[in-house]
DNA sequence: TTAGTAACCGGACTACACCCCGCTTATTGG
DNA sequence: CCAATAAGCGGGGTGTAGTCCGGTTACTAA
């Protein structure tokens, strides 16, 4: 006999994370943070971390999938944070500025934070996959700015897609995480800011 | 007792590869790329290509260092090829055009040639390392390139990398290989046009 | 409260990247 | 042609990512 569909509280599609299973993710994603912190990011195995949350191999690959998955988590929950500053934030990172000078504070902040974040960035990085880092956030927000700064041009959405790339790429894998000193930000700042406002130029 | 150094014909620094060293190495590329072609690049393995090419394990890592130095030797000589056609092919992709309009056609070549080698240039990418492609002739010209065009702007060398990020980025880490058909590349190529024109415009 | 079920947990298992070190061979100077 | 030497070679060894499946446990509905 088929299962009965639940009719009362269905939410979403999924039955929802089951009590422990929420209380592991929350858990390795501390020990993971520790690891990270205590080892460095390359010194984090599937199996030390299994291990010293206490928990099984198999558990760890559920939650994450893979091993770049561990660094994505953590990596989001830093972006969740950047994204609220974005969002609802003081101008003219947030809202309430005209669209390029949102855009030029969006590129330092955002290249602030990556270099903040490069370890994480990198590790989450997954050969082989689309993208794990400005698919969502970032690419939605110069999009949207860009529609309004120069809609003809923003159209196709390609150039959004070219601008994040400019803007994450040099950090991503053009630089060593060791040689993107403050000078080499402010550069990458100036130079985001010339191509911003020369491509918004009417 | 110290080895007397050569005096006759030191070339370089190193002693110069050994010729059975040369042969091993182009009969492991030519096996790699039928490997690629036959089995996809994933499934080609560093035990699998050294059984192939009759060769021991060692000798593999010996040539390439990593998995993705396979990759990278084979992305390579197709690099090799293409900077040919920039250095000295026909304009205004080679030499004999204003500077923005052979940054424009440089954009479309370049787009077409990551598109058509996209498993190689991905395979090639060695996740924690600086950067497979990019680094040498594309950055190289697109400065050279910029500097003619506005050196003002162009003075940093930042502005020269993002670009080059918002040419390779979308095709190395933001889109999968499958969805690349050739309306994206067209419109890649068409924004590529726009972000450099009015770059350039002074 | 209880039976049923789906999700979760664990750890043994596989495959592969990469290391190591003793053996082999090309090269060169006599 | 021969000895000496440095580079090249081979394949067994190690650590880790990712898979599988039998046993367990949290939820749901009656």
């Amino acid at each position: 006999m088929l299962p009965v569909e639940p009719v009362g509280l269905s939410l979403g599609q999924p039955r929802e994370e089951r009590a422990d299973a929420a209380r592991n993710r929350a858990h390795l994603i501390e020990v993971a943070r520790e690891m990270v912190a205590e080892l460095g990011a390359d010194k984090v195995t599937m199996d030390g971390l299994a291990e010293r949350a206490g928990l099984g191999k198999g558990t760890v690959f559920r939650r994450f999938r893979t091993r770049a998955g561990i660094f994505h988590a953590l990596f989001d929950e830093e972006e969740r944070r950047f994204q609220q500053r974005v969002l609802s934030g003081p101008p003219p990172l947030g809202p309430g500025a005209p669209a390029v000078e949102r855009l030029v504070a969006f590129g330092r902040a955002r290249l602030e934070f990556l270099v903040e974040h490069t370890i994480l960035a990198r590790a989450a990085l997954d050969p082989g996959k689309p993208v794990p880092v400005g698919d969502g956030p970032s690419l939605f927000h110069v999009q949207m700015l860009l529609n309004e700064a120069c809609p003809e041009a923003a159209a196709s959405g390609t150039l959004a897609l070219q601008l994040v790339a400019a803007l994450e790429g040099p950090i991503l894998l053009y630089l060593q995480s060791a040689d993107a000193p403050s000078p080499m930000v402010d550069d990458l700042s100036a130079s985001w800011q010339v191509l911003v406002e020369r491509v918004a130029a009417s």
